[in-house]
RNA sequence: GCCCGAGUGGCGGAAUGGUAGACGCAGGGGAUUCAAAAUCCCCCGGUAGCGAUGCCGUGUGGGUUCGAGUCCCACCUCGGGCACCA
């Protein structure tokens, strides 16, 4: 009898999988296709056990699909451009080039154990130039389709390094590395029109059925839609070209209840007062200061600079309200000018509490006990669809919902001359120029007679360089070295052939991942996709990846899954290019951590810390450790722990079965290391059972029915469980099949057919073992090439069923039926129970309730 | 601050509105063994009871229902996202 030996075992299979080009992704044999993806990763030098759970998820669907006559395509590659390797090359003076290649043939060289179904001919990096020059062909078919144009927007500058600031850089409103007080300022970038596509990209998401409810939740809300009125407020002596404030505003129906107009910093009007009032100019400078990003802006105090100036509102010419330019109006959503309604918005309030602006209620409760905003401090918000009374309708009932006087308040205003009804979205267009070296460059350039001209694409790729001409790249110094290089600006205008320079921003990295789906299906081909192929595999017919990207990673792949349709590089049916969405858990770990002298946190890897005496120290020096709990796993934190550890004293399947045994899985896993010593006990345990099946003797009468009932509920039961991600119910299953198997006194040959069906059921998760026990019961060929086996419906038929009763909804007892018994052959046999009986004490029951084949209510 | 989730034994977790705790880990007891490893068998939410069994129990508080871990409302805690981390 051998031993389960993981590591000889897992190597032959890999290279029977290798000599029969297994996972060779063809579109040959009619067969129906199925493309099944993880999100790419980043290629950071270290595969962690998310990644080893994210491809095995995916892995166990594409097995399944291959055993049930699929053509599968399971590609994988790097999503390689980006700032750690920018960050690495500072720390410890190497290329990001040189660093990001290491990293990946690193990570190949760790998956490759694993025995993932990939077809390893497809793979390619972002950062090949051979992929970013395609991507440069899409933007400049992008270009001429009108669907990228250059505009403002602000940065985070650090004053210091002179240098633009990515959100991650920028700590408590300072720069990461000078320290600085980071301002806002504006540079002109590039940018997709995906705001265009707002109400297409909303409407699509209803037919997205096979996408998480809370991911297409998220995306609505990130749109944004909604309606409103958009009207203007007359400036009384303003400066010249300002006589009015144009104003947008979701809740016109609080007209009434205005108390002052608040206008951006960066509004034209506040950008023509600062000229001639240094006070002002100071206000807005301070404005200026911190992040870029929203949660920065709306945790901001929320400050205001009185201008002076008075509208009259259009109601009532009379009626003046104070003009203040306020930190915490966006010039980028709407108009860039609100008018305040402190009453019934909380900001709002705080703001006139501030400065002394009158609180005007514009509506209340319908009944009970209110103390109005005026006095309470606390804004009146209820839901739009609650009615409430109005103190200050205008078109509208006494009692109206909130949605029913925004409507009445939009006709009135429409008819009344005041504005109009308008539908805006939050949704903004993506800005894509970054200001650094390892992107893919954006390819224009500068002339100077011509403008911004397009690159020709018979000049593409327009590659990196690798050095900064005269010396080698140099990222400790702040800013982009593209722009200080001393040859590679310069250039032939491509329409004039006139002096010129090249662009020296570089994309956002989110380009890169919203298309490499596409060119999965073709990705050696000198066009970006191949119509052919893509028509073939396209859609992705299950994606697989983190929570974390539910917004923008997949909104922009749907932006551009649209734009490549228009631009004639992929079908009209691909505008929704993943058909099912699965988003996955993290898995998480403990993070152990020291106190340097200075007070920093120093991290340790949960490999060099130990128990002693109840308390957690370092390995090496004793030390007590903080135990910090459980978070994401990150390399900022070492709280990572090495799947290659437990490959090589396990073996692969064992690393695999873990993954998926414990959690389900779009819930984040704490990784534990017990649980590795019980999935690699399983798989040794199942490898007994096959060894010993051969020997068995014939066992008593029906052993072997029950035996095989039981295998064909499993099959049943593993099937369903595959189906719907249910990956953990599905090895529970094979647990408790594996324990009766065990316990079985069947026959031989029942035996070895249960073992059989078994390792079969189980070839997706544990794909190495389960070839070595079909090859060992003598199945025919590879377990990966024999058709999924199918429950036999004869065999799931049970004979009587066990109903619970339970007694004013407390289970009292139980009974034992036919399967097929009548509702009213169940309801007499309860009455007669003896429980019942002693429940109903002579009388009769209220109520019977009998769900057949679940359970029997008895109301007393 | 805003948007979206999650919360069940000592632990990971299971449960189409229908027997809460499947399956696994840890723990306890036993078999086998000269002994151990490995393996196999039994027990294992709390509480009261010798026991039959009763009561309590799915973050907290309400509600809907014959019946709620599951649906609704409010709250607490934790996690994800917030447009230049990927």
């Amino acid at each position: 009898m051998s031993r389960y030996d993981a590591a000889s075992i897992e190597a032959k299979w890999q290279e029977a999988w290798d000599k029969a080009g297994t996972f060779t992704a063809t579109m040959e044999g009619g067969k129906p296709k199925y493309y099944v993806l993880e999100m790419f990763p980043y290629p950071s030098g270290k595969l962690h056990m998310g990644h080893v759970r994210n491809y095995t998820m995916g892995d166990v669907i594409a097995r399944y699909k291959i055993s049930t006559g699929h053509n599968v395509l399971h590609p994988m590659g790097f999503d390689a451009f980006g700032m750690p390797a920018e960050n690495a090359a500072i720390a410890s003076g190497g290329h990001p080039k040189d660093w990001t290649y290491g990293n990946i043939d690193t990570m190949v060289e760790q998956m490759k154990p694993l025995g993932l179904s990939l077809d390893w001919s497809r793979m390619f990096a972002t950062c090949d130039p051979e992929y970013y020059g395609q991507q440069q062909a899409l933007f400049l078919d992008f270009l001429e389709a009108g669907l990228v144009y250059r505009k403002n927007a602000v940065v985070n500058w650090d004053p210091v390094d002179m240098t633009v600031l990515a959100n991650e850089q920028v700590i408590d409103g300072k720069g990461w590395r000078s320290g600085a007080e980071v301002e806002r300022r504006e540079l002109t970038q590039w940018f997709f029109r995906i705001s265009d596509m707002a109400e297409e990209l909303l409407e699509a998401i209803e037919g997205l059925d096979d996408w998480p409810a809370k991911v297409k939740l998220m995306q609505q809300n990130w749109i944004g839609k909604s309606r409103g009125l958009q009207f203007a407020f007359g400036l009384i002596d303003g400066p010249e070209g300002h006589d009015r404030i144009e104003v947008y505003t979701t809740r016109p129906d609080t007209l009434l209840g205005a108390s002052f107009l608040g206008i951006s910093p960066d509004h034209p009007l506040a950008r023509q007062l600062e000229k001639d009032n240094p006070k002002l100019a100071a206000f807005i400078a301070e404005c200026r200061k911190g992040g870029t990003t929203e949660e920065a802006l709306e945790k901001a105090e929320k400050k205001g600079f009185d201008t002076g100036l008075r509208v009259r509102h259009p109601f009532d010419t009379a009626w003046e309200l104070p003009v203040y330019v306020a930190n915490f109006i966006l010039m980028d959503y709407g108009t860039g000018a609100v008018f305040g309604c402190p009453a019934h918005d909380q900001r709002d309030l705080d703001f006139v509490r501030k400065y002394d602006l009158p609180v005007i209620s514009t509506f209340a409760p319908l009944s009970g006990d209110h103390i109005p905003p005026e006095q309470s401090g606390e804004a009146y918000v209820p839901p739009k669809s609650e009615k409430v009374h109005w103190l200050k309708p205008f078109a509208w009932d006494e009692d109206a919902t909130g949605d029913e006087a925004i409507d009445a308040a939009i006709a009135f205003c429409e008819a009344n001359g005041v504005g109009q009804g308008v539908t805006k979205y939050r949704l903004r267009d993506w800005g894509l120029s970054r200001q650094r070296y390892w992107g893919c460059p954006i390819p224009v350039v500068h002339c100077e007679t011509c403008g911004v001209v397009p690159e020709k694409k018979e000049n593409l790729p327009v590659e990196l360089p690798y050095d900064e001409g005269d010396k080698p790249l140099d990222l400790t110094n702040p800013g982009n070295p593209l722009a200080r290089h001393p040859t590679w600006r310069d250039c032939a205008c491509p329409a004039c052939g006139g002096k010129a320079q090249r662009e020296t921003d570089t994309m956002d990295t989110f380009v890169d991942s919203s298309w490499y789906f596409a060119r999965f299906t073709a990705p050696h081909a000198d066009t970006p996709t191949d119509m052919a192929a893509a028509d073939y595999w396209m859609n992705v017919d299950q994606y697989i990846g983190g929570i974390e990207h539910a917004i923008l990673h997949l909104l922009y792949s749907r932006f551009f899954a649209r734009a490549m349709h228009i631009t004639g590089h992929l079908p009209e049916k691909c505008k929704e290019p993943f058909d099912a969405l699965f988003t996955q858990g993290m898995v998480t770990h403990a993070i152990y951590a020291t106190k340097a002298q200075n007070g920093r946190p120093v991290y340790h890897y949960p490999a060099d810390v130990e128990e002693r005496d109840g308390a957690v120290v370092v390995k090496a020096t004793g030390e007590a450790v903080e135990v910090i709990p459980s978070a994401k796993m990150s390399k900022s934190k070492n709280n990572v722990v090495d799947p290659l550890a437990i490959i090589s004293s396990f073996g692969a399947d064992t690393a695999r079965w873990f993954v998926l045994s414990d959690s389900p899985p779009e819930r984040d896993v704490e990784w534990t290391a017990s649980g590795a010593d019980a999935a690699a006990k399983h798989l040794a345990r199942v490898h007994r059972l096959a060894t010993d099946a051969a020997q068995a003797e014939e066992g008593p009468q029906g052993a072997d029915e029950a035996l095989l009932k039981e295998m064909h509920k499993t099959i049943r039961d593993v099937t369903l469980g595959i189906e719907s991600f249910g990956f953990n119910a599905a090895i529970a299953r094979l647990y408790a099949f594996t324990n009766t198997l065990a316990k079985s006194q069947a026959g031989s040959e029942a035996k070895r057919q249960a073992t059989r069906t078994l390792a079969h059921l189980m070839s997706p998760m544990t794909p190495h073992l389960s070839e070595e026990i079909w090859a060992l019961l003598g199945g025919t060929g590879l377990v990966i090439d024999a058709p999924w086996p199918e429950a036999d419906a004869a065999m799931l038929v049970e004979d009587s069923v066990t109903l619970p009763i339970q007694i004013n909804g407390k289970r009292r007892a139980e009974i034992s039926v036919a399967a097929d018994a009548s509702k009213e052959e169940v309801e007499k046999l309860v009455m007669g129970h003896e429980a019942v009986q002693k429940a109903l004490d002579g009388g009769t029951p209220k109520k019977v309730i009998v769900v057949p084949g679940r359970i029997v209510n008895v109301v007393v």
